[in-house]
DNA sequence: CGGCGATTTTAGAACGGTTCTAATTCGTTG
DNA sequence: CAACGAATTAGAACCGTTCTAAAATCGCCG
């Protein structure tokens, strides 16, 4: 686990604490499998690095600690009807995502190219709030399209014969 | 329905023509059931709809219309994991919304207000597509909130002693 | 260290929306 | 009217999530 990692893992625990429960060694482990990937992994797959620890980890303690976390603000969950959710622990403010159709990949779409975002902040919630008479809370936003990994594995199949 | 809605029910159908399949009596109300109203209905309030003509349409029905229309590209889902997926048949290309978390009503956000939307066209995801190495076909954006309906039903409560 | 109440965890059932399946019905065509 | 393909039905299956009751664990006090 890296330096940010880390921090960020004290950032959720003193969270947990403020909410006033305990920070058990598998909501721990936890927090560390939401704090070191940016891989934005489903409660399944948070469930299975737990697991590495605790075998006995049992999935409902994964949505308790998801549960918790979302009411202390320290995680964003992205719904999916056809698929499992997904969490990202490291950027618990609403950011735009870019997700690949085909392999199920998310990534966050801010903060590394240069062509970036509507990375509607706070301030713009506000002003849309005033503008639409909701009292706005959040913001999604997704990208969907095919990812340069799977368009390299698809396409060889069409441009192989000749 | 008025001019509007038959002209979009009319779009529908040829689009579904085009694939091949029959517009039969049941698809045609589940086009009109979509194309009548800016509520963002869920697959069981079209079913609804369509049985006040066809008492006998199976649910099964709805979401085989669905499924076609998205294939023609006719129709936009707004899926979320916790309730039942909602679709816009008016205007199925990508356009922001208003979600209330309150009494889940949805309302298309741009084209109403002027503090508008990061409506991204075509253009962004093309720009994004170059900017990101992903091959982008489609974006949501959506804005969580209270509306103005639940904010006047929810807080009179709070201020009525005195 | 032993006990005790509160918290956490577990395993599995329940749930709800969506999808699948096999059988039936409908619409055409000959 | 028979035959065929398309559409529809009812209900089972599916899957992620939530709920529930019981068991385990924790923190604290004696």
């Amino acid at each position: 686990m890296d330096i940010q990692a880390s921090r960020r893992v004290a950032e959720m625990r003193e969270s947990l604490s403020a909410l006033g429960v305990n920070v058990t060694r598998r909501r721990a482990k936890t927090l560390e499998a939401l704090a070191s990937t940016d891989s934005h992994p489903s409660a399944n797959e948070i469930h299975a690095e737990v697991r590495r620890w605790y075998p006995s980890t049992s999935l409902a303690t994964i949505y308790n600690t998801i549960d918790l976390l979302k009411e202390a603000g320290q995680i964003l969950e992205l719904e999916f009807s056809g698929a499992a959710n997904r969490y990202d622990g490291r950027r618990p403010a609403s950011h735009p995502h870019l997700v690949c159709l085909a392999c199920e990949a998310i990534e966050d779409m801010d903060g590394g190219a240069d062509g970036d975002p509507p990375a509607d902040g706070v301030n713009d919630l506000d002003r849309l709030s005033r503008a639409t008479g909701y009292n706005l809370v959040s913001q999604r936003t997704d990208y969907y399209g095919v990812c340069p990994a799977c368009q390299n594995a698809g396409e060889p199949a069409e441009s192989a014969p000749g």
